[in-house]
DNA sequence: CGCTGGATTGAGTCCGGTCAAGCCTTGTGG
DNA sequence: CCACAAGGCTTGACCGGACTCAATCCAGCG
């Protein structure tokens, strides 16, 4: 991990990203490190810059379930109380802003800061529970069909990249690596997506997509 | 359902729930009674005072998956943005507190409403990512073992009550009755559990439970 | 006491997991 | 530029845990 003083630099597009700009570190890390680990206090937030992050969390068994997966724009670290419930780590070479919490705090007051981490919060819990109703009642070909529909709906361009692998998609899912390679099969099969290596698709068929998807 | 105007009657523990008693209404919901709807415009929170109250979000074809349970002292319904993600209702005669967002909003400055509502808020995210380890990562043994872990942990006596049925369960754990039931039984012969008819139960070998529970 | 709806139990099936082999992709070094 | 190695992905055969369907049991209640 490297890191940088912040330069004063105008990148900020929201009031909280300039705060972040003007308070944070900016912090690189290499694909697979740790940003931060399960059970560590929490007083840092982090914004994704570029590069992509994941949340996991272990069983004491080696399980892993992945929480969520953050982009560019996307603040992380945010999600739980006094201490990390989930560790995250990057996806990729990525560059994070960090900020410590106490520092934001003192911006609290700060009304549009304030709005920004509540508004981060909400969708935290949206997507989580959106997330719920696929881990509980849809099965595996729903699952990878919601799943590829999410991150087609998020980036929105002809071409979508997967910036995780099977694995992580597997433990975001709640299936194996193996079930997840079947079920693209089957989509690619069905003529509804379409992949180009195993980290690059497109949407081929869309209603069939929202269809299986549920 | 039937529904008075609070008295100002002197039973708030939190701030909060002072505030709520002071600007909300009362309403008796029925066993079974729908407290807000899926999709609904979300511009009411409730407090609930007695009973208790499950959220739910259907799928197209039926399927149902159970978001969470709500005991005296839970806020209920800000769980979202505009609009309600998951539809509410009694599981038995219920008693709760009901007031407009924006009456509660005029409240905002009063630090402790809003630290309040943020807590809670901070907390259902919580409960919201333990419940998508258990959906996403645990045997039908385990997720049954937590479930009935929570429930004890959270009443904390000897005779735990359970105020659900086998449906709303099996809904919340992403499992069907018959499963569950089998598990319970399991639970009972292998003398960790005991039953006292289907709705109360006690721990018998706590350390076997937390261990099932992984 | 019987009725009714929820809970339990059983038999059989199937979806998704496991284990193992083989295939790409990607990166490295000759 | 190619050869090769290594890791990730795919495919196949088989297995088992959870689901389905159906019968029965039981608790709560009129």
């Amino acid at each position: 991990m490297t890191l940088a003083y912040a330069p004063s630099a105008p990148v900020g597009i929201t009031a909280l990203s300039e705060v972040m700009e003007r308070l944070g570190l900016r912090m690189n890390f290499a694909k697979d490190e740790e940003i931060f680990c399960q059970d560590e206090e929490a007083d840092l937030t982090y914004l994704v810059v570029s590069g992509a992050v994941r949340t996991t969390r272990l069983l004491s068994d080696g399980r892993r379930q992945v929480g969520s997966f953050y982009y560019p724009g996307d603040l992380v670290g945010l999600e739980t109380g006094e201490i990390h419930r989930f560790s995250a780590e990057a996806l990729s070479d990525s560059l994070l802003l960090v900020v410590k919490r106490s520092a934001l705090k003192a911006f609290a007051g700060d009304e549009a800061v304030d709005r920004a981490i509540w508004e981060a919060t909400r969708r935290e819990l949206e997507r989580t529970q959106e997330h719920l109703l696929v881990l509980g009642r849809k099965t595996a070909c729903e699952k990878v069909a919601s799943f590829l529909m999410d991150l087609a709906e998020r980036e929105g361009g002809e071409q979508i990249s997967l910036p995780m692998g099977r694995q992580d998609m597997a433990d975001y899912l709640g299936l194996t690596i193996e079930t997840v390679s079947r079920m693209l099969t089957q989509l690619q099969g069905a003529s509804v997506v379409e992949f180009d290596g195993c980290r690059r698709f497109r949407v081929k068929r869309w209603d069939a997509l929202e269809r299986l998807a549920e």
